[in-house]
Formats: structure tokens, C-alpha cells, sequence
DNA sequence: TATTAATCGAGACGGTACGTCGAGTCTTTAC
DNA sequence: GTAAAGACTCGACGTACCGTCTCGATTAATA
């Protein structure tokens, strides 16, 4: 996982009355993921959610600004933390958007992940904590990397990052919504490869 | 345009009543671009849509298999037919693709492509209308032009068309999409000149 | 039958083209009967009439006002009429609304003339044509013999001549509609004997 | 009024969220009245009704079993209580269909009441409705008094109960609906007259 | 220990939209 | 000229959800 929503940081704990249920939020998520998967992202309802998970909507009103941005955390909570790279560049690379590949390809995740990206471009809250993740998780770590190759002349220094990012993101992106194929061990490796060769320093 | 609906392969007037209004059809096309502009996916509405085009719910629903048909219709509308190539094999590819950057560069193109993307991940029928397009527009002709290219030993032979495809088109889709930023002019020839350095010929 | 609508009394047949299909006409009455003993009133449409008598709603339409008087219509040609009643003032009575008895008591004649009567009494048209009807085939006739049985002496001479109509049709209205009692044979004569014992004269 | 809708067995607030708005039944029902004296029974619809009592369809639909059986309840609210009959035998049946003619001479009392007996004769539920109602506020009562003055000698014994509730009944349902005369004052009174000279014991 | 404030479930509320059906009109082809 | 076929606009159907609100019950810090 990777700490979607912040977690207040469990700040002294000053007011009065219960706090927030955790196992109310757990069913909550799981209920979306399984919602999400089952009727896609404009099928999608509240009413459901709250229902499977035996939950009142006022629950998930209080703790998710918009329903669309409680869909990207119920499919952040599938991504696994980035492995370790190792040294060589196209490792390096490939460990950092291989998390994506591995929630891609375990259960539903293909689906929910779908209709993650599906809420992440259709509604500005659920963009916003997408891409929270995304500058976080992926896109600061590619810049000081890319950075530090740079620096080795292993790629050229004329590339503007986002671009990048899209170069990377895009294809599996791509086969996760519009294709819907299933994506193969090494998907993304193969972006990192490509990725190496069009910037590669000659 | 390049004739997203399918024209009824008998073209003679059998049937008794009355034909399809033209009229209507326009003006339910054009109602629903500037409506999946203003509200997203999720937030469009048939009825909006009625209502905007003076048409009744029931002619959209009698000529398209599902809302998110009809938007992919709209938007496949605003995309111009591919210029003629060339001889230079980065023009000849960026030909297949430029028609894309062409529409998410006019007006609200990019709020509608956006649009029918997303209805195209969500919806099953809409999936199917914008998948048909892209296999006779972009696929079978990239497909015609990798043999090519591979015979004349400009590209290597060991390709996925489909994972060509996706490096093609995932870089811009995403742009549309998640990111929304602006797609700069010479996008799309970025995309043919990376594929050309991926998959050169050593 | 009675003759509900007038049939202009063939009228020298100048017109071109076809005259007015009696076949239809009588397809669609039929029709009509049948939807309106298995939908009632409120469920009554002209489409599934159209359709069930392979008609043109445009033919429906041209030949009646409002689809209530259609199906008052389509009652009216359920009723047989009235058969001479004798010298006995009793049975001359019955004999005025004993062929609505017989209409309720033959197939579904029941149902179908509860859907007139709530037509009539919904519908402005239909409810001129069912007046039009009982103004004809049983007030006129019913004034001119209550005249004479005052004049005999048979009866009271102080009675409103729609009070009476009330009493002697209400029951049995009441019965085609609210109770939905089947219409035991004789029913229509016990209104007449209770008439003259109320206004006997004594 | 005569409590048309149940009261729930079970007063004690037992269950958990909120109870049913009185403020909205309220609401609903003055507005029910309103549109089915303007537009009748094939006229009347939903949508309006919601709109004019700025209220949601869903809420009319929860309460009530179909829009018929909500017609039905409007109209039961506009009957007042029977009054106390004395000892006169033609008093005492006057005394039981009286607020019927009482709801009719009031306001809109005459369309409102129309509109409810075609629904009830259109519609099942709202058939059973008015028929509970008739039963517990007329037919009951009317059993208990019907027996007592047969005991009494002033009537004879062989009537059908069914058959008196039509006879007292039918003139006024067939004023309200088919005729749609207004009901003069002591038209109730005539009925009952009629009813104890036709039953006489001779 | 009692009070109090926040949480939770349940679900009613006013609304908007769904996808379908029907009304009444109009247009086209067949006879 | 009449009829069948059926497309058209408009409006209503009964249902599903949205986001808000209210209710009784519960829970934990404060008094």
C-alpha cells in the first residue's frame, strides 16, 4: 500500500465521542472494489456500496469528498509498494511502474483499476488524489532517476518529464481501459525498454 | 469524417414509412458534443441531450444501441480523414495518428474526445463502435505499413501490433484523459519518431 | 346494434379512391374491445390497437375524435335492441335497459362495457356519444311511456324523467364498475319493479 | 374524515431512522385533489401531482400501493363523518350515504369525487380502497340497520345486502360520473325514500 | 458517574435521470 | 384517395441514485 489518504497523523486525539470506525472503512473499500469491478464506472452507485458493506451513505459522505475519489483509494490500496531497483537503469525504471502491473494482475484488479482511472479523468477529486499518488509514488522518483542518468550520459537531456511519464503510463493505461487485454508479466518492462531506447544518448 | 455510423448496405428505399431524419441526427450529435464537454462522462445525460437537440429521447434511443455509442459517434465526427503520407516512413505513421491530435486541438475536442474515450473503457456497445473505428482507420493501415516497413528492413520483424498500437496511441489517450493537458502541436509525430527508434533495425 | 355512428347513408359515391374500409372499421372496434377488457381504461392504448388489428393509428384517428369514443363505440356495438316490451308496465320498462343486461352478460361484455362507462365519464367525446345514445334509445322512449303510465294513473305524476334514469341505470352501472359483481339475469327487472313500487301511485 | 389510510398497528416508534413526513402526505393530497379535478382519471398524472406538491415521486410511490389507491385516499378525506341518524328509519339510511352528497356539494368536491370512483373501478388497488372504506363506513353499518328494522316489520326480509348498497349508491355514482349533474340538496334523502317504499312490508 | 459530543446504522426526503411506452402528427410507399 | 408503416416531438411511467437530513443507539472523553 501507499498511504492513499492521509492519516491525520493521529493528532493528540482531542475531541469527544467515538472515532473513525477502521473495520466500517475496510468493508467500505471492499464493498467499492467489488461494486467497481462488477458495474464500471457510470454504473457505479453509492446506494450499492453502502448497502454491501452494511454501511450508512452518511459514513462514506463523511470520510470521501466525492464518490469517485473513494474509488481511487479503494484502488490504491491494491498497489503495491515499489520494489527496490536495483542498478541497472532499465530495473530502475521498470520497478517504479511495476506496482501498477502487479495490482493489474491479481483478482479483480484489472477492473478496478479501470474504473479507477475512469473516475481519476471524469471527476475533478478523484483526478486530484490520483495524481497525488502519481507526482508522489512515480513521478517525482522518475525525475531525480532520469535526473541521475542524465548526469551519466546513459539518456539525452532534451526530454520534459511529463512526457515521459505518458510514454510510460499511457500503453498501460491504454490496455487497461480501452483495449481491456489482459497485460503480461513484463508489460512494463518492455515500457522501460522502449523508453531507453528512444532516449538513449548516441 | 470518416463514416463512423455504418451506412445501411442497402442503400434503395424498401421500406414502407418514413426514413431517418437527418435533421435530428445532427442535431443530436452536435447537443451531445457540447454536453460532453460541460458535464463529463459520468454526468451526461440523454435527457440534456433531448432536450438541447428539440429531439425526443426516444430517436436517440431508436438509433444508437447506448448512450455512450452515440458519444463515441459524436466525437469520431470531429475527426478529420488521415493526410496522405508521404514517402518518409516518421511521416507515413504520423499520418495514422494525426487526425486524433487534429481533433483534440479544435474547439472542445479535447473535452469530447476525453468524453467517448471514457465512455469507450465504460460502455460495452461504445467500446465496440470506437474499437471498429480504430481497427479500420488506424489498425489495418499500420498493419499494412509495419509489413512494409519490416520488409524493407527499416524495422525489426519481432512486433506486437497491438503493442504498437498501444505505444501509439496510450501517450496521447492518457494526455487526454488523466493528465487534461494541452495537446502541444507535433504530439503525435513524437509518438512516430520514439516507435521508429524503439523498433529500428540495427 | 343501434347504429351508433352514422354511416352517411351511402352517399351517392362520388369520391376517387377507396371509400372508408368497413373491414377495418370493424377489425379495429374488435381490436379495440379486446384491449379494452384486458387493460381497462387507464391502460387502454391506441398503438396496441393499431397493432392487434394490423391498423394505422392515422385510420383510427381519421374516423373517431378521441380514442373515448372509440370505445363507447366499440361498447355500443355490443348492445342489442331493445325488444318490444308487451302491455304490462313492467315488462315494458325492462324491456328499455334490458339489453344493456345482455351486453354484460355475453363474453367479455362486462369488461368491455366498463370501459365505455369509465370513457363516458373521463372523456368529453365519449361521453357525448354514450348521452347521445341513451338520449335516443332509452330517455326518449322511457319520457314517452312514463307520459303515458302518468297519464294512466300507473304512476305518479310528480318525477324528474333523469332521476329516474338515475335510479333504473345506476344500480347496474354501479355494478359494471365499482362491485364488478357479475349481472345475475333479471337484474335489469328488479330495477323496474323497485321504480314501480316507488313511484306507484296510491 | 374517516382515518382512509391505516394507522400502523404498531404505533411505538420501533424502528431506527426517521418516520413518514405528515407534512408531505399532506401536501400530496391536497395537490392528487387539485390535478384530478382539473385533468380526470386518463388525464391525471404523477409528475404533476409531485410537482405541484413540490414533492418526489418516490415519496408518493413509497406510501402508497399505486397511484389509483392515492386518488382514492384524497378523495376519502374530503368525506366527513356520518352524522347521528335519530330514530326515523328514512333518517337513519339518509344518515349513512349523506357525506357522500356532503363531499360532493363542497368546492371541487363533485370532480374530486369522479375521479376517485373511476379510479377505483380502473384500478385494483384502488378498488380495494374504496371498497374497505364503503364497507367499514356504509355496508357495515347498513347491515346492523337493515337487520334491525327487518326485525322491526318495516322491511321485508328478502333483500340482498350487495343489492341495497347499489340501489342507494348507484344514482348518486352515476350522477357523479356519467351525468355529472350537480347532486341537489336531499338527493341522498330521495334514495333512501325510494329504498323503504320499494322494501315496504305490506 | 453522569454529561456530552461525535460516530454509526437505517432510511425518508426533494430531485434528476433512467430506458420504455403512449399520444397525436406527419411523411413515405403501396394499392 | 385511402391505407399500412413507422419516424417524429413531447410527456408520463415506475425505478434507481444523488446528496442531505433526521432519527435512535452506541461509544469515549470530559465534567
Amino acid at each position: 500500500m501507499s498511504t492513499p489518504t492521509e492519516t491525520p497523523s493521529t493528532p493528540s486525539r482531542s475531541r469527544k465521542g467515538p472515532t473513525r470506525s477502521e473495520v466500517s472503512k475496510a468493508a467500505i473499500l471492499e464493498a467499492a472494489r467489488d461494486e467497481m469491478a462488477e458495474n464500471g464506472w457510470r454504473g457505479f452507485s453509492v446506494d450499492s456500496v453502502a448497502k454491501r458493506a452494511s454501511a450508512s451513505k452518511q459514513t462514506i459522505y463523511r470520510w470521501w469528498p466525492s464518490i469517485g475519489a473513494m474509488c481511487v483509494d479503494a484502488a490504491l490500496a491494491l498497489i503495491p509498494d515499489a520494489p527496490d531497483g536495483g542498478r541497472d537503469p532499465q530495473e530502475r525504471i521498470t520497478a517504479l511502474i511495476i506496482p501498477l502491473e502487479a495490482a493489474a494482475r491479481t483478482g479483480h484488479g484489472h477492473a478496478v483499476l479501470r474504473v479507477a482511472l475512469l473516475a481519476a479523468a471524469d471527476d475533478k477529486d478523484a483526478g486530484e488524489v490520483w495524481r497525488a499518488w502519481v507526482g508522489r509514488d512515480i513521478r517525482q522518483p522518475l525525475r531525480m532517476l532520469l535526473a541521475e542518468l542524465a548526469a551519466k550520459r546513459v539518456i539525452r537531456r532534451d526530454f520534459e518529464l511529463d512526457d515521459v511519464l505518458e510514454q510510460l503510463l499511457g500503453p498501460i493505461f491504454h490496455r487497461l481501459t480501452i483495449s481491456r487485454a489482459p497485460v503480461k508479466e513484463g508489460f512494463c518492462a518492455e515500457q522501460a525498454t522502449a523508453f531507453l531506447r528512444t532516449y538513449a544518448q548516441f
